[in-house]
Order: C-alpha cells, then sequence, then structure tokens
DNA sequence: GCTATATATAACTATATATTCATACAACTT
DNA sequence: AAGTTGTATGAATATATAGTTATATATAGC
C-alpha cells in the first residue's frame, strides 16, 4: 500500500476518531436543529464548559462543525448535514447487532470497561 | 438526555471507534474482496501477525466483521456492506475538507500527532 | 505422541485521550 | 477603566489504546 494511501487512511481515521466519543455524539446531536453557542451546548449535553469547549475545537479541527464568533459569544453549527446520514446508518448496524451476546454483555459493562 | 440515550450514544460511539483506526481500515479495505484468513491479512497489510489479530478480535466484537474458524485457519468477512457506504460517506466529506488550513496542515504532521 | 502451522492472548511500553481545575483572554456594559 | 460574561487553554491526572515480544492454544499431518 503506497504512501497516499496510507494518509488518506488517516484522514478518514481521524474523521471517525471525532464521531467516536458519547459527548462528541451529544453535542453534534444537539446541533441538529441549528447552530447554538458553548454555553447552550454546556447547558444541553450537561458537560463541563472547558470540556465542551474542547470537544468543539476537536470537531471544528476535523470539519465536522463550523465556527462564528458573534459578539462575546461562539456560536458552532454542524459542517455538513451528511454527518446525521452516517450516525443513522450506523444505528441501524448497531439495531442490527444488538441480539448479539457480545451487545448484551456490553449492556451491563461500565462505561470505563468499553 | 435519558440514561437509556447515554447507552446508545454509547453504542453508536463505539462503532465508530472501530473505524478509527488506520490499520483497521485497511483490514476492512483488504475485506473488500472477500472473507481471507488472518495470515492473509497480516500479509496484505503489512501488520505483524499479533497485532492483526487484535484488530479483528475487536472489529468482530464491535459487529463489523464475522468470524469463521475452518480448520486451523480463522476466516474474517465483512459483516455488513453498508460500513463501506459509511467509508465512501466519509470520503467525501473528506475531500470537501481538504482544502482547508487545518487539514493542510495535518498532511505534515507526524501520525504520531494526530 | 510429536511436529509444524495458525491464531489468540498476556505482559509490557509508549502514546493518546477525556476530564477537571484554574486561569488567561476577549468583548461587551456601565 | 473596571467589572462581567463567554470562551479557550495550560497543567495535571486517570484511563485507554496501539504496538511489540513472548507464549499459550488448537488443529492438521506424520
Amino acid at each position: 500500500m503506497s504512501k497516499l494511501d496510507d494518509r488518506a487512511l488517516l484522514y478518514v481515521a481521524k474523521y471517525f476518531k471525532a464521531l467516536a466519543e458519547p459527548m462528541r455524539l451529544k453535542v453534534l446531536n444537539a446541533l441538529q436543529d441549528g447552530e447554538k453557542n458553548v454555553s447552550q451546548l454546556t447547558e444541553i449535553t450537561g458537560g463541563t464548559q472547558a470540556n465542551i469547549s474542547k470537544h468543539l475545537s476537536m470537531l471544528a479541527e476535523s470539519g465536522l462543525v463550523k465556527r462564528e464568533a458573534r459578539g462575546t459569544s461562539v456560536y458552532y453549527s454542524i459542517a455538513n448535514p451528511s454527518v446525521y446520514e452516517l450516525c443513522e446508518l450506523v444505528c441501524g448496524q448497531v439495531a442490527d447487532h444488538m441480539t448479539s451476546e457480545a451487545d448484551i454483555k456490553m449492556m451491563f459493562a461500565t462505561p470505563q470497561s468499553i
């Protein structure tokens, strides 16, 4: 496999990594009905301000959200609605797999162990 | 947000996490044209046997690949072809975002830093 | 039973990541 | 200018993860 392909893989992996975190999914979910500022997202998700801000920076750098400073606030919005297509596809697959034993087991695993 | 929603988020995040690693993407890519055993995947990807085996276990547990032992070998195959839809969607979005400064910068970052 | 081959796993290391707390920075208000 | 509010960031910690090496386990052939 060529160097260039490896680089492409890295890009794609990085994109998936941005989606591979429950709190970031929560943030993206909160952005479904339009832009929100950091304070709003902090309140909606129940996270701390610092943590949400960091996740937003990461999401912005990965190209999943857009950042726009207005006045004293910073508003974030979905960069590309097809993110939700991804999530729906995954939800479908997760549901399919829900019946398997591994998932049942996972149901009772602690969040830390996953 | 309810407990159940949090659990669903955890599932989805776990699924994305399985895709958030270049070597695992390489493995999935190698499985596009049909099932392969661990030795074959080890050779194709250029990884070590132990490493590929671990990635395969992880992919199987996340429901992305199916495992079937036959004789002395273990054959892995794609559990659900829609995985590739996901990857194509992401490739499209990554390409869109390629022009931004953050991505150009990332081009020259070391793999470790990403 | 012994050997060779294929796969999985345990121990370990190095790195990455999420989270928190405290603090810096920036912009608006009065 | 001083205070207030909203956001970002640095330091520190705890956990998770990828990778390696060595070894265990299992299956097939002799």
